[in-house]
RNA sequence: GGCGCCAUAGCCAAGUGGUAAGGCAGAGCUCUGCAAAAGCUUUACCCCCAGUUCGAGUCUGGGUGGCGCCUCCA
């Protein structure tokens, strides 16, 4: 099967296929980098790494994009609140994004472009526009005129004249018409500005993706990502703005995720039921909020619960057993060939995990993949006599399909202290003369200390838990 | 008002018109000195009512309940 995407321009999945073969530009909303991360900025973040993660295993090569929104009306707001500069506050946050999505194991994208740094082409095509008559100066701002694009509204499916305008925000009184949007808003006193042929002022929030995507991607990109939210206005506005002046589609597949509910509520900032993600980190592994996220389908709304954190939890640790059971035995395997069964089962299984995400992604799906392939590794583990290279062929295979789903833990070689190496040592002498008590003993010693021993017929096996 | 999404076991959740994956939790058993880990066993009138069909969780229509977008949002 080839791979198929939800289009969201089409309501329909789609067979994939690239611009040009073997390549694909993705373009991924980013943060607006006024505040830290919350666990509904991580949803897309995580999930469109693994969409660029599976891209890159099905054999292409990936140019991926997310821009850093580091100047709007936030940043502004947030600056005359702290006294800090709106360049300060965006350093701030940008530094705190890479080490939230680092820590989540999010890859960085090839570029990630600031709005600041690309002024002079945000100015260059709102020129452009304002020459083709798409864009109109009304005191000292740039609206895009929305009426001269007729196909506004395609994405989200839209009728212009049925939405209803003002019912949020209050519709500026410098617009033609209520449904236009800014391009480039006239700085009041005071404020971060650049110069323009209108003035001084700054770049209106959709105007950077066009502009940014144009820059380093070109006027037509692969698949264009973000939030369900976005769908309207702002990528609606994106592609107002691109397409009236390339006559190009600006992404052959627009791609939303769902939002991420707490109690049954999206999650927003407005609403204030943020979780953050510096916070989240610290109270549970980074590879069961991939967990928890990749284990519904990204086009869903998932409700974040504690329950539903520890079931994630759970669940990892099962995988994660599995890997290390696997690798212990690695110790006492022997040599010999790799085992037919085994193999053909992981043929099988690794056949299965592409065919799921084949299907629109479905980690959730593809998540029973790794399942598979623990349960097939515990039952060969129960043989009394196990081959390195079996062992080796089920560690390799987990850890392929960990390259797309990045929820394992890196290996590592951890000693234990001194101290702990005697009692270790201590309770196999205790077991050899039978002294149950004493050996028990030390095994609760050690559990208190987060040190789990387990006896198998290969030896004593440990892990921190 | 316009445009959408969702409803599957105690919980999470997948599901191509062919008789309900997987995970978590629970119970029982096996293995174990005891544990742990693992294995085996065990649990579904797929929100309701019609319709189409040989056959519907899946398609159509109508309900009910929940959620979202309509210019800050991921």
């Amino acid at each position: 099967m080839s791979l198929k995407v939800y289009n969201t321009m089409t309501r329909a999945k789609e067979t994939f296929v690239p611009i040009a073969p073997g390549e694909v530009k993705m373009y991924v909303c980013g943060p607006t980098v006024y505040d830290y991360i919350h666990i509904g900025n991580a949803r897309p973040a995580i999930f469109f790494d693994v969409v660029r993660r599976y891209l890159e295993t099905s054999g292409y090569n990936v140019q991926y994009v997310v821009n850093f929104t580091d100047v709007d009306d936030k940043l502004i707001r947030k600056s005359e609140q702290t006294g800090e500069s709106v360049p300060d506050i965006a350093k701030k946050y940008i530094a705190a994004y890479y080490e939230d999505i680092e820590a989540l194991g999010i890859r960085k994208a090839d570029v990630n472009p600031r709005v600041t740094e690309n002024i002079s082409e945000i100015v260059e095509l709102i020129r452009e526009l304002v020459d083709k008559g798409f864009a109109y100066e009304s005191g000292g701002d740039v609206y895009f005129r929305t009426e001269k694009f007729a196909e506004y509204g395609k994405l989200s499916h839209q009728n212009l004249h049925e939405l209803q305008f003002g019912i949020r925000i209050e519709v500026g009184e410098r617009k033609e018409n209520p449904q236009d949007f800014v391009l480039w808003k006239g700085a009041k006193p005071g404020e971060i500005h650049w110069s323009s042929p209108w003035g001084e002022g700054r770049p209106g929030w959709h105007i950077e993706c066009s502009a940014m995507a144009r820059k380093y991607l070109g006027e037509t990109i692969d698949i264009h990502g973000g939030g369900h939210d976005l769908q309207f206005p702002h990528h609606e506005c994106e592609i107002a703005q691109s397409e009236s002046i390339s006559g190009k589609p600006l992404a052959n597949y627009w791609m939303h995720n769902g939002y991420i509910h707490i109690n049954n509520e999206k999650m927003s900032k407005s609403l204030g039921n943020g979780i953050n993600v510096k916070e989240l980190v610290k109270q549970v592994k980074p590879q069961t909020l991939r967990f928890l996220f990749l284990s519904t389908h990204y086009r869903n709304p998932l409700n974040f619960s504690e329950e539903g954190l520890e079931q994630a939890g759970n669940g990892l640790e099962r995988i994660e057993n599995g890997v290390a059971n696997l690798r212990h035995r690695l110790g006492s395997a022997s040599e010999g060939d790799v085992d037919a069964r085994v193999a053909s089962a992981v043929e099988r299984i690794k056949a299965e995990f592409r065919y799921r995400m084949d299907d629109d992604f479905n980690t959730a799906d593809a998540l029973t993949a790794v399942f598979d392939l623990i349960a097939e590794s515990n039952g060969y583990l129960a043989a009394a006599d196990v081959t390195a290279s079996t062992l080796g062929l089920l560690l390799s295979a987990l850890q392929e399909l960990d390259t797309v789903l990045g929820i394992l833990p890196e290996e590592r070689n951890e000693l234990l202290d001194e101290e702990v190496e005697q009692l270790i040592v201590e309770r196999t002498e205790a077991r050899k003369t039978k002294n149950w008590a004493r050996a028990d003993e030390i095994r609760e010693l050690l559990t208190a200390k987060g040190i789990h021993l387990e006896d198998t017929p290969q030896g004593l096996r440990w892990r921190r838990k």
